[in-house]
DNA sequence: ACATTAAGTGATT
DNA sequence: AATCACTTAATGT
């Protein structure tokens, strides 16, 4: 059970009937930035819709080799969540925090029934697919077509988009992980960028200048 | 003051 | 573009 304020954000997705069931069988979760909501091989038991914050899907391979795939954010689930649900198996991928986030917890029991009598769940549910398959593309493109160069300048974008703010704090670090890349290559990338004028750099933040 | 972590650099593959 | 080995700089205890 969950307060009708929290779905009440979320009128424009639900009808009125769906929205009081949402808030009689869901719980409401906080989760901090940074941690590690569902991992590689975890049981999928509900399904998550993001009130406010970000979430990071990343691709974990059995050496422990990462790939960022995408950012969850407000009014969407997250598909291979989805698809977790619908056969029942455990996570593909990893997700993590990205800011402090809040959401709404469905257990997954209801994902059936409400896909048969609710038009604006089923509308809600296959636009989350598409979506998700479209960034999944992105994703895709970016690491078969891009330079390493170019997929961090496209990196720093959408990290900017999703924090809303044009000066990140990451380590360079964090970013070759994301990018399945090193430590020294993405801090000489950025020392060049920094010399072309695209961004500032400082310990553990990075200006974005437009 | 010392240890730890982040970032810079030259050389090598 | 990645890795190694090493330096320098900033931060935490």
């Amino acid at each position: 059970m969950i307060t009708a304020d929290s779905t009440k954000i979320l009128k424009f997705l639900f009808e009125e009937e769906l929205l009081s069931e949402i808030q009689k069988v869901s719980q409401l979760q906080k989760v901090p930035k940074g941690e590690i909501m569902i991992d590689v091989g975890e049981q999928v038991k509900f399904i998550p819709i993001l009130l406010e914050g970000a979430i990071k899907i990343v691709r974990e391979d059995e050496s422990g080799e990462e790939v960022l795939l995408y950012y969850v954010e407000f009014g969407n689930t997250c598909a291979m969540t989805l698809n977790c649900c619908l056969e029942n198996s455990t996570s593909e991928i990893r997700a993590i925090c990205e800011k402090d986030t809040s959401i709404i917890m469905v257990p997954v029991s209801f994902m059936d029934k409400w896909l048969v009598n609710y038009r604006s769940w089923r509308n809600f549910i296959f636009q989350n697919y598409q979506d998700r398959l479209n960034e999944m593309l992105k994703a895709i493109d970016s690491l078969t077509f891009l330079k390493l160069d170019e997929r961090l300048r496209n990196y720093l974008k959408e990290k900017s988009k999703v924090a809303d703010d044009s000066t990140l704090e990451v380590t360079h670090l964090d970013i070759a992980t994301d990018l399945n890349s090193s430590r020294v290559v993405i801090s000489r990338l950025l020392k060049q960028m920094e010399n072309e004028g695209e961004v500032s750099l400082g310990r553990n933040t990075i200006k974005i200048k437009y």
